[in-house]
DNA sequence: ACAGCTAATGATATCGATATCAAGACATCG
DNA sequence: CGATGTCTTGATATCGATATCATTAGCTGT
């Protein structure tokens, strides 16, 4: 019995450089340089290879390719998934985020590879030709852990002091500051703060509030939220109303915190925003139908993306990259 | 200054088993079975050799494994991201598909690799074990381009007649249907479908909705409206009032479709849902805080993702899978 | 003591592609 | 006519891991 390739069993039934070259008359090389449309071979015998190919269906066995070239076109983006009540990356709007670095990459003839932190995937990682980090503080060891794999690094999130790689994120420290103005136009004197300072993002809004308002003689009131959830809101202001704490300013860091506290303020038969008025964070779509329209700080998570992604091409094709900090809008509608 | 990457010289700078078993004065095999906890090496070795591979950050070489292995513990997802006015992957929702099938997936210790249908990196696509398709219908010609790759494949959406492979979706029709019932027990006279039935899980909710009217001897109206946006629901209803056509239903194919309609029917002095009643679609989380509150058909994208994962994980055993679609329901509130 | 057995380790081949260098065919030129 | 150069193709080594089969050391049993 001789042993065709053909009648192989089962496997993917897919031929091998060395078979196209056996059914060409021609070397491994030879069927390699064709298909790469190298200007080595004849016309002739490419095109002659280039059909042969299509008509058995050759497909290219890219991990044998990626060992050799020492690379995979490929990045790995690594998100913080923990199944706690935490702000996800299963959220809509951070994956949102993941759809603009998907957007870019693929359109430079990268994929990019899903991955979580934990898990035995994390060893996928290693072949990527780069690493974006989603979801995790920038201080955070897992930051540390994943430089030491000597891949071009990108991180979304809070700057720190002294980054040893590129940062992007939006300007948490600003979206405070711009709420904290629009309150002090309004004349607020009591604003709270709604969310989860433990977040580092989170937290910059939070500083950028408190310092524009401590400036000006105003000191707010922190009201700790782990939950980006309607209900969680709506809780939120239920507790300011039990403990009988003064308030005419709720700066939310969700738009659905906000919603759900826009909703416990007027049931507790106080009117926004002439009795409390309201800003939320992230701008979504229908803070616009929200009634009372909903006012809201944008920040653009899809230009995040492609942002990132931007940079981290740069990076692998080795031009130095800078960290960045992308500025964000107050929408002020009716709250 | 900016110091993004390692500078070392030449080389790929990670040893390989080659060298770690020249440092332990071992051969390579006994490296890979010392590494892999295999019960063939002395405890004693093992240890040794493991802690060698820590102390000089070995780095296992991915695409080396996977060549010799032939699998790569990789799942391909491939989305549909056309950057035209259609709904794209890019949305909220459809990503929390993705982001249940990564979580599933993960858990289960293999990647996630995320691809568009177009651009060279589709060639990645054939190192992976398995593939997913989001966002294209199920009889398209992609499907059937997928399809020659020989891998195990998933697809999400609408169900084709006779499919060649599994496919898993929410039950749409019976979406439709649901609404329809409902506006049959409001009394609607004039109900109207706002949506792009050219998607074809949408015209599968538009099929189950006109099916279950015309049985009632109810004739639905079709208002055909391309973008998923409040705007694009403005100006449906826009579009029905100059028309002066009567209407006193709408169901609308997303949220956010139904939200801007229902303020655009607002603002024509009509009461929502006295004069007309609105469903939505996807029932978003703060459909409840709208006010008035959105009646929604609500369908779990992460639980939908899950499914997917786990018959791409049973494909890949080797076990059979069948189609499924999940229920939805209709959630009832104000409108 | 010697055949027979298990435990631990190693030599070699292999997965499927590409880089390097060499070689044959043919044309050009002094 | 021989030397040189261009064009096309091929033989071989290599990327870094693991499977297979062979081998050695240590042990038992009669």
């Amino acid at each position: 019995m001789s042993r065709t390739r053909k009648d192989r069993p089962g496997r993917t039934g897919s031929l091998t450089m060395a078979d196209l070259a056996e059914l060409a008359g021609v070397s491994k090389i030879t069927v390699s340089r064709a298909l790469a449309d190298s200007p080595l071979v004849t016309p002739e015998t490419r095109e002659r290879i280039q059909a042969l190919a299509r008509d058995h269906g050759y497909k290219l066995n890219v991990s044998a390719r990626n060992l050799r070239l020492r690379r995979s076109h490929t990045v790995a983006v690594i998100v913080e998934m923990k199944p706690s009540s935490d702000r996800t990356m299963l959220d809509p709007y951070p994956l949102t985020l993941l759809g603009g670095i998907a957007q870019e990459l693929t359109a430079a003839g990268y994929s990019v590879l899903l991955t979580t932190r934990q898990g035995a995937a994390a060893a996928a990682v290693q072949a990527a030709d780069g690493l974006i980090l989603l979801g995790q503080g920038v201080r955070q060891d897992a930051v540390r852990r994943f430089d030491k794999l000597g891949l071009p690094m990108v991180v979304w999130g809070a700057h720190g002091e002294e980054d040893a790689h590129a940062v992007v994120g939006s300007d948490n420290r600003m979206g405070g500051r711009l709420v904290a103005e629009h309150f002090l136009r309004q004349g607020r004197r009591h604003p709270v703060f709604v969310g989860n300072p433990s977040h580092p993002e989170i937290f910059e809004r939070l500083s950028g509030f408190v310092d524009t308002l401590t400036a000006h003689g105003i000191k707010p009131l922190l009201l700790r939220r782990d939950e980006f959830t309607l209900a969680s809101g709506i809780d939120a202001v239920h507790s300011l109303a039990t403990r009988k704490v003064p308030f005419d300013a709720l700066f939310a860091c969700s738009d659905l915190l906000a919603m759900g506290a826009i909703r416990a303020v007027q049931e507790l038969g106080r009117k926004v925003p002439d009795d409390c008025s309201v800003v939320g964070y992230d701008d979504m779509p229908m803070a616009a139908a929200f009634q009372p329209a909903l006012s809201s700080v944008r920040q653009d998570w899809q230009a995040g993306g492609s942002l990132l992604a931007q940079k981290m091409l740069a990076l692998i094709a080795g031009e130095p990259v800078e960290s960045q900090v992308l500025p964000v809008s107050l929408v002020a509608r009716a709250t």
